[in-house]
DNA sequence: TCGTTTTCTGACCGTATGGTCAGGGTCGAG
DNA sequence: CTCGACCCTGACCATACGGTCAGAAAACGA
């Protein structure tokens, strides 16, 4: 018997393996795309032989699913950050430094999302037609709602939604191109700085939250 | 001896089907992913068997460079629209529609490019390196001089590209995911006008190229 | 300690895929 | 019409991949 609270030797070991098994199959599964993936390349990533790997995950499709329904489940944590904000500015604001967070610490994840997505959502699709769909609707009602308060111009909540997954998600999927035009480089903290600002300022003046032209004569 | 300017038999042939390939290649390599495409499915698609697919294009990397390659003329063709513009709002406004009627046009291509960069350029790295990185500052320039004669507010040129280009290629790229918010079915000619307008008014309202909440009280 | 359950893995298998090639067909020039 | 060059394709490989499995090893409970 094991002491209550902690883990047996086992179970350490189990929730480890497919710990570094799912963080080595979401890397590759980003880098390579489903079909480019190997399942030796992950057991190699992993540091595991191959056989180990479908002790844990039957098959690779479940392994992929496995991946993918917890990048989904980060995607919509970011939301917290618009609910229950004080107003439209806070909230969309503090939406979009959330995604630009998450971009920067799960570029990984975003693209697997993103591959995902882009082949007809093969895995995900049912996710996208019952929590996402709910997820989205509750947010347009929400800016919505600031709308027909005044706090932000009549543009649609819809496509506002669309354009900041688009370019927050587009600096986690399109970063390698980001890196090219920034001299090869990565973009330092104070460069994600300033692109998470650029984001924020454009949008938020963009939908009216803040005033235009703040700093311009 | 063929009459000028009139294609003999062969280099039509030649021709049309190269065109069919490449149009089946665009099309599944973005559906699968190059790992995931088969040269026996762009094949089939093309209504010609395998064999003849090598007798064109000797690998499957190669077709997939050519794919990319075509994709990246189109890509930089789009680029009109921002020179020789009268002034700032026109000239991006007339880039994003033209991004947006691309995304509409070439979803295909489109994704493919996404898919290409998310996987870290492998083929074209080389253009993004020079041509890309060239027609980048290029833009940069002209965005700043709008911004020296106060036609825009101070945001930063390279963060506002980067914006128009992941905001307008969302809506191929995310395409599935937009139609599967549209109730499953895809944008209407209305619809697509309303995001082209979505997005134009958010981001040329955002760098204060057009007055802040314009029609709003 | 002992027996049982769970975990692990090297070696193996069937299949699908990219690519090849020999041989036949078709076209165009002279 | 004839000949050479180009075009086409069914049949065929070699390989790499996902997945299996028998049996060893380790952990566990009593």
């Amino acid at each position: 018997m094991t002491a209550p609270g902690r883990l047996s030797k086992r179970d350490a070991t189990r929730r480890e393996n497919e710990a570094r098994i799912l963080a080595a199959a979401e890397k590759v599964f980003a880098e390579a795309g489903f079909g480019g993936a190997t399942m030796q390349l992950i057991a190699d990533m992993a540091g595991l032989p191959k056989a180990n790997l479908h002790y844990y995950f039957a098959t690779k499709e479940e392994l992929y699913r496995k991946v993918v329904e917890r990048i989904f489940v980060i995607w919509l944590q970011a939301a917290d950050r618009l609910d229950n904000a004080p107003d439209a500015a806070t909230g969309i604001g503090g939406y979009i430094e959330a995604k630009m967070e998450m971009s920067r610490r799960h570029p990984f994840g975003s693209k697997v999302w993103a591959s995902e997505v882009m082949h007809g959502a093969p895995v995900i699709q049912d996710y996208l037609e019952t929590a996402l769909r709910d997820w989205t609707e509750g947010r347009i009602a929400a800016i919505r709602r600031w709308i027909d308060e005044g706090q932000i111009a009549r543009i649609d909540p819809r496509h506002l939604l669309y354009m900041i997954w688009a370019t927050t998600q587009h600096y986690a999927d399109f970063g390698h191109q980001i890196e090219t035009l920034n001299g090869g480089r990565p973009l330092s903290d104070r460069q994600w700085a300033a692109a998470t600002e650029s984001v924020k300022a454009v949008i938020l003046r963009g939908i009216g939250a803040i005033p235009a032209r703040t700093g311009i004569p």
